[in-house]
This record gives C-alpha cells, structure tokens and sequence, in this order.
DNA sequence: TTGACACCCATAAAATCCCATGATATCCCA
DNA sequence: TGGGATATCATGGGATTTTATGGGTGTCAA
C-alpha cells in the first residue's frame, strides 16, 4: 500500500495543470490508471486525493454501515459524489477541476502534503498556518501512537 | 527491526551529500526503499531517521483513529507533513535537504547518533554537548531501565 | 468554430548515476 | 602470525537523467 510523505509547492500554470511530486507519483506505483482520485475534504478547505485502491478500501469501510441506513447514505454522498478521476498527462501532471480549486482557494500555487495512505493539496500558506495548528493540537492534547511492539517486520 | 547505535561523523559536500555510515547501512538491511526517511526531530535541533518499514508501521498506528477524526488528522500532519524520503545513490549517500539542514543548524560536518530503532544527525559539536548532557542527566536522575525479558528476536 | 483537453516537444535546474581516488580495514595463506 | 593481496569506505566530480514548467498543435464535441 502506497504511503505518502513530505510537503511539496508547485504551480499552477494558466491552463490549470499541476505537476503530482514525484515522489507522491512513485508512491503510487504502476497501477491499472495512472492518476489519482480527488474530492474536497470535507473537514477543510483542501483537495483529498488517494489511489484507486484507497478507494476501494473506502467504498468497503462505508459498507460496514447498513445499507440505506442514514450513516451509509451520507457517507457515499460525502466521500464518493464529488469525486474526481483526474489522469496523468505524459509528464505526471493533473488538470485540478474547478470546483477543487474553488473549495481548496487554490491561486497560482499548490502545496501538497502526504498524509500517510492519503495526500491532500491546499493553498499553500493555508497549509503552513493548518501544518502548525495540527502539531500544536497534538502536542497540548498528549497524541501519542500506541506502537505496536508486536505488529510489522518479522525480523 | 533494525537497531542503530555508536557516533559517527561524515562531511556534507559541496553537492550537500553525506554518506550514511556503513554500520546504519547495513542495520537497514534491503528493504523494498533504499534510504532512509529523515524529519525535524521535535524535541532538539536534529534530524531524525528511520527506515520505510518504521513509516508503515507508523501508518498502521495512526489508522487505528477512525479516518476523518480530529487526532487521525493531527497526527497525520505532525507525522508525516515534514518527512523526507531521502534515497541512497550508489555510493550510500543521501541529498540533505535544506529545511532539514537548516533546522539541525548543520554545515559541512554532519554528525550521526543511533538511538536503538532509529538515529539523528546534528551539526557534531552541538551533538557532543548534547551526548554530555544527556548522559550528566541520567546519572544526576539516577535513571534506570526496566529489561523486558519477553523481548527480542523471535528466531 | 471555438473551447476544452490530450498529446507532443523544449528548457533550465536539480537530482542521480557512474567512475576515480586514497585511506582503512579485512582476508588469506605461507 | 606476519604481511601482501583484496575488499570496503568516505569522498570528489563529470556526465546523464529526471523533474517541474512552459507552450504549441491536433482532435473532438458542443
């Protein structure tokens, strides 16, 4: 499964397009589409963007939910309504849809964070500002990750 | 799992290269990534490294928060916004990068510490103080180490 | 016929590859 | 066990490739 690191900016030139980092593009290795899925987050003014597999795993962690309970309904709507397939042109660039650019308040510039098993694409001083709020609410709150000791390699 | 220990220091050329010492090198074994995944260190003016395989589990850690929570969101960020994913090149060295340099105040000289599971790199002068420090500390604490007997190598 | 968009090519900067070097460290066999 | 032969390592730098970015052109459909 693809994990996504780091912060990248790149722009936007004037007919929309966006260079995908490359390490984001190797991170998603040579599935059956060469591209991504976006939607916008629906907790903040960002693009969320995954593989086609993430959204695979999505569609069957929604279906724990009943079918045609309220939960199950509004989290299809939520997640799978606004949904994008943006493909990748010859040199691993997307062409961000309006709606996206909208909601995220994107300009002539992209910054692009990876989340773990998703990334997401922001304004990139928005980033910066959200970047410092996400580490001090986890420093004041006492995050911490339980490790599992026994879980991973083997070895 | 890999464990890292002894100090070493290398130079950082002009190209702002520095080998890994061969000792973490072969700690890392031959996982998919060859490299490493270097951070801020949030504690003290350091960088902080470790392998892919560390990352994912990582990732697995953070996934046991429902996706969308407030702490999957923080953590994510605190975790993975400001990671690198350096990759060797032929000779086993990496590219430092200048936000990592900056933070970690490093020049030409950079200084590697293993720390068990995972290792840092400082500027090595501020990283000898540190060593003195540390160790002035836990003695004047009286610190000691509860030995898990259970632990370790399964094989 | 006019956009929108996929495809192609060009370019500068940056990252990576590849080879060379000297200094240690290790091996190996008499 | 001595010491020459061989590998490993850190380091340097030129050559090559990748990357991000810009722009042109053809195609298809409204």
């Amino acid at each position: 499964m693809a994990v996504f690191f780091g912060t990248f900016e790149n722009k936007v030139d004037r007919k929309g397009r966006v260079s995908v980092p490359a390490p984001f593009r190797q991170a998603l290795g040579q599935s059956a589409f060469q591209g991504i899925i976006a939607r916008p987050s629906y907790r903040s003014q960002a693009v969320e963007a995954c593989d086609i597999e993430f959204m695979e795993q999505l569609n069957d962690s929604v279906a724990t939910n009943d079918l045609y309970s309220d939960a199950h309904e509004d989290l299809a709507f939520t997640i799978f309504a606004d949904s994008h397939q943006l493909a990748f042109d010859g040199e691993g660039r997307i062409l961000l849809p309006p709606a996206l650019v909208e909601h995220a308040g994107i300009g002539e510039r992209a910054g692009f964070v990876g989340m773990g098993s998703s990334f997401q694409v922001w304004e990139p001083d928005t980033l910066q500002q959200q970047k410092a709020e996400a580490r001090a609410r986890a420093r004041a709150q006492g995050l911490t990750l339980p490790l599992r000791r026994d879980s991973g390699d083997p070895r």
